[in-house]
DNA sequence: CTGAAAGCGCTTACAG
DNA sequence: CTGAAAGCGCTTACAG
């Protein structure tokens, strides 16, 4: 804390100290300076055997080695970020709940719906925002290929009603040298203005004149995914069980879903009434809702997710209803834990880990500006047919991912 | 990167545009001094009234905060750290496998044995790493905590095979304020070196002269769960399938289990060839081999933790063995798939998000020195009775914890 | 090859 | 209340 008297800096050698110095293993750890002072050399020379910059002469760098070595000494990585201009940290934001408790439902729940959760049984889910999320598996993809870079990963949640959303993220920011963020954490002209000062990446949606964006093939996957229940199935009602309102994933997946249901005239309902939160439990609650609004169920449920799937199959199956006999139900990204579900469930696989790979490479690219970055990566997704959709685990439609081969098999 | 003649810093005001300020909403974003000439105020009142520190007059603050807003200036974490001494940023260090692909065997698995997993079945959990982890959820509450203060979480992994760990811990040390390590990720001699130079948090295992502890109760816990099993079920044979031979919660947990087998005259199987490595895959091999062998299979296998678990009954279940009627299973943890298995998973419940809240906190006291910081603490664990253990889901013996209400039911 | 010095962008005693 | 200046611990042209 005490300032020293002719500060031990601009010095070099002279500092006799500059870490407190007095008690040799004490609190403070040991700086370049005392290295330089051990070594019996200058700072410049440490940084440089550091750095393998200009080749020290042997022995220089055998004596500074040694020094580190004694010392323990590693560098400051605030001094170093401050002169290099590099963090060597890439943050991540995640939009997604922070306090315990149930996630924040769908804006149409009335204040309170939650409080009677636990009536309904969803305790089951009570830990659910602490549970695997898709998030977390990308995070790891993108934690793996950061690693190889010698980079850090910084994350951060930001609540979805997090109103000054623009600031935490901007907060972060000045953290990292680049970020990530996932689904859609800001608005546009936020985005824009952050991704000005810092490379971003988003993981939804589409690229801007000012940041990149990796995402898997949505309306392939669904695509694949509605002509299996529309034709091998020959389901005629659908629900479409969504994410977030503004999310572009959800919207994509709807999108695909609406079009491919127009063209075999089957009928899709969606809307508010059906808008969840990317959370098992609120597709719960609307699971919960629509069962007691007395609307008749579509054959099928399509949900955003495989979490949103989670919620819908417990609540249908508390309620008596058979999954897939009387409702089917389908999920999106393929979370590990769908083939443990009973029954197992039918999904679309993303590359999940490698979808954070991805994003990490390409802000690495824009960081260090060795190449030109490409903007727009889109990594292939496909269907995974178990059991929820009506296929029956090695049974008939297992398996069947080929619209010719089985058609309008009616269960 | 071409530094300016003068330097645009000693020089206040008079530094025309520190950074790079030709474009106006050029690349870099703007620093202090940017702010400071837009205010008409110097950049010691910028940063006065950025910290709200000795009260400035109510116009500089106003024009301060507008042309903060104007700028959508953000302080450079980095410079800040380097001033102040805090980065505000939390490393969290996880032993896991970083490499995709199957977790790294227990030592006496013969190298080779995993190219074979797959041939096994276990492709089933080939993503097992990838998926929910005890660790994310513990990280999950030290991020809750650390969000109170505005901290960040800077997370790495180190192999469980690493022989560097030393240094990689020591290199994100340099990066945080303080460490809170996961496991056993570092020796003894390693952990006391790291403690001496930054706060340091172990989630596993004794508190040191240097570092606290935070941890739960492992003997409650298992000692509820082991009477349950020899008491209510009458189970006389037993084996622990263990995580990683040097983790401190799985010997623990060893210890309690088999002080409670010996004073019931049960036999308990453990040691190398019950050794597993906390991960599904790991366990699955485990039991694959203890099946090859011909041994008889104990009437219940404890697993270390919940993935364990969830191989056992994998490849028990693969292999014709019935759980529970044949081989009961339990795991530790209470992670949320637990509940989710079929059956479901009779296993001991640890706070686990506290268990991360908890080690922020501590972590924080240490950091901030506003207190004397707790150095030993313990959270509760509870027993969780469902249906892997031989109870039935409703049935006579389920939520059963009360060692006197049922005695030797043997099923 | 190596050292002295400037600079990275902040904060904070120290004087006004 | 506010500004000039020193300092945080590094890296890197710039001279020798």
């Amino acid at each position: 804390m005490t300032v020293l008297a002719d500060g031990g800096q601009a010095a070099g050698r002279a500092a006799p100290g500059a870490a407190g110095g007095q008690g040799g293993d004490s609190a403070a750890p040991p700086t370049i300076y005392d290295v330089a002072r051990a070594a019996g050399v200058s700072i410049a020379s440490v940084s440089r055997v550091l750095n393998g910059r200009r080749n020290p002469r042997p022995e220089t760098r055998d004596r500074v080695q040694r020094a580190v070595a004694e010392l323990g000494f590693v560098p400051d990585s605030a001094a170093r970020a401050l002169s290099v201009r590099l963090k060597e940290v890439v943050g991540i934001v995640v939009r997604r709940p922070l306090s315990a408790g149930p996630p924040v439902p769908a804006p149409w729940v009335p204040a309170g719906a939650w409080d009677t959760a636990g009536l309904l049984g969803y305790d089951a889910f009570a830990d659910e925002t602490e549970s695997l999320q898709f998030h977390d598996m990308v995070n790891r993809g993108v934690e793996r290929a950061a690693q190889r870079r010698g980079f850090d990963l910084l994350i951060r949640s930001v609540d979805i009603t997090d109103h000054d959303a623009g600031r935490r993220v901007l907060a972060l920011a000045r953290k990292s040298d680049g970020l990530i963020l996932h689904d859609r954490v800001l608005e546009p002209d936020q985005l824009d203005q952050l991704s000005r000062q810092i490379p971003v990446i988003t993981l939804a949606g589409e690229p801007t004149p000012t940041t990149a964006n990796v995402g898997s093939d949505n309306a392939t996957g669904m695509r694949a995914l509605a002509r299996h229940l529309l034709y091998d199935h020959g389901y005629t009602t659908l629900g479409y069980l969504g994410g977030y309102g503004d999310s572009p994933d959800s919207q994509a997946r709807l999108e695909t879903l609406a079009a491919e249901a127009r063209a075999a005239g089957a009928v899709l309902f969606s809307g508010p009434q059906w808008q969840g939160n990317y959370y098992a439990a609120g597709a719960a609650v609307v699971t919960e809702r629509l069962l007691a609004s007395g609307t008749p169920l579509p054959r099928v449920i399509v949900c955003a997710n495989d979490q949103s799937a989670l919620g819908v199959m417990y609540v249908l199956r508390r309620s008596g209803v058979d999954v897939p006999e009387q409702v089917a139900v389908t999920g999106f990204d393929d979370i590990p834990m769908a083939r443990h579900l009973h029954p197992q469930l039918t999904t679309v696989r993303q590359p999940i880990g490698e979808l954070g790979e991805t994003a990490f490479e390409v802000l690495y690219s824009m960081i260090s500006r060795e190449q030109p970055a490409e903007r727009d990566i889109t990594l292939p997704t496909r269907l995974i047919c178990r059991e929820s959709c009506g296929c029956q685990s090695g049974g008939k439609l297992a398996g069947v991912t080929d619209l010719s081969s089985v058609r309008h098999l009616r269960p």
